[in-house]
DNA sequence: CGTACCTTTGAGACCCGTCAAGAGAGGTGG
DNA sequence: CCACCTCTCTTGACGGGTCTCAAAGGTACG
């Protein structure tokens, strides 16, 4: 959890600089690109991405995941400084955004925002089978906006390392309690496939607590 | 550290709407105004806030703290949404911006952001030790930022409740780890006033981890 | 079919939460 | 001025959620 595994790269700019229109950014090298042009915004058009922040000692703190869609602005989208720099978790294509001001990404902005307050929730009251549901709901929300319909199997290629590191838990945990959330018939995640059941009832583990125990209160 | 003292009264809208120029909310009734206004934006002239997110179950996370001299609107200098009031932790005193539209407030914005992102940080990969440590030091630099220059004693209204309730932990527990820190000579914090010792002590507790053991490592 | 990586599971330990009781500080009224 | 009350902080004992260490099971890939 601590150590950058292969597929998680930081997001090149040596593939030149982001031209107007749309440049490629695969592996190597952190998104040096829009820090040098902070006025500037870019759209993640293509692929997934996080920000995460180190300790001195290792320990890992993914910020915020950056999905396909996504308006990309390291001080603007990031809870971010220069200590948390932006990693392209698949293969990823950032496209710029033309003729837009910082007033433009406002919008963006105060959703990154509302979701940082939920994260603040979630790591500081939620325990973690709360946690979890919390987090996956969101990603199935924000991957149903992009579509538009809530759905119910997606293409989410997130490790429990990620999870981990997102939720402030142990990889062994995550898998742990992502277990009885699959016992429960709530959600799974294998193998870059995210499947959600109720959503309400994980609207509730979210907002009121779940049934720690395996396979609901007896 | 679940149901608001008497001291935590929501900031109050009772007292007339907020004229251009100022207003003043000591007590009851939460900020309605600013929600009232959300193109205007308001300076917190006199007095803390905080804001804060209740879970149904009676849970509560303080997701920021408003000092004076910060900004103040709702939907930008919080992680929030409906479910995030602003409470008044003394007396408040608000003053109205003049001609200051969305995008003046964006450097308070992205400060804001920043805050969240560090906060994120501490209550997914931080001990108590390590959290108390860094929110103490970002208080101080807050304050000294409001003066200029670091001082070493502060008037902070905050009680063990407010800790707790922001940093993720139980008053019990940040009791008890605040007299570590008292014990290393390194911060303390009793009936309203805060004393800050070595910052690059606190700052290396920060982001490398402090001896928890009391007295430094033996 | 062997290697590498991820996930799962078990056992034990630790950090932190809960319950409970006691100690100080302020405020109020007699 | 002192008894009494309330609120907050403190301290101890105990339990639980989560972490760490360790090893085994799957799955992909060469």
């Amino acid at each position: 959890m601590t150590d950058l595994p292969v597929t998680d790269r930081p997001v090149s700019h040596t593939h030149g600089r982001l031209a107007a229109g749309y440049s490629v950014a695969c592996e190597a090298g952190r998104d040096i690109a829009q820090a040098g042009d902070p006025n500037q915004l870019y759209r993640l058009a293509d692929g997934w991405a996080f920000g995460a922040h180190m300790l001195e000692d290792g320990r890992r703190q993914i910020v915020s995941f950056l999905l396909p869609g996504d308006l990309v602005n390291a001080p603007a989208v990031l809870g971010c400084r220069e200590a948390t720099p932006l990693y392209a978790l698949t293969d990823v294509r950032l496209e710029a955004e033309h003729g837009s001001g910082p007033t433009d990404a406002l919008p963006a902005v105060l959703a990154q925002m509302a979701r940082l307050g939920e994260q603040v929730v979630s790591l500081g009251r939620r325990t973690a089978y709360e946690r979890i549901a919390a987090f996956l709901l969101q990603i199935g929300e924000r991957l149903d906006g992009a579509v538009g319909g809530a759905g119910q199997r997606y293409l989410v290629p997130l490790r429990l390392e990620h999870l981990a590191d997102h939720l402030g838990l142990s990889v062994v945990h995550v898998s742990r309690t992502m277990r009885q959330l699959r016992d429960n018939g709530l959600a799974s995640l294998y193998r870059g496939e995210m499947e959600l059941g109720d959503r309400t009832a994980l609207a509730r583990v979210r907002e009121c607590g779940g049934p720690k125990p395996a396979t609901a209160p007896n």
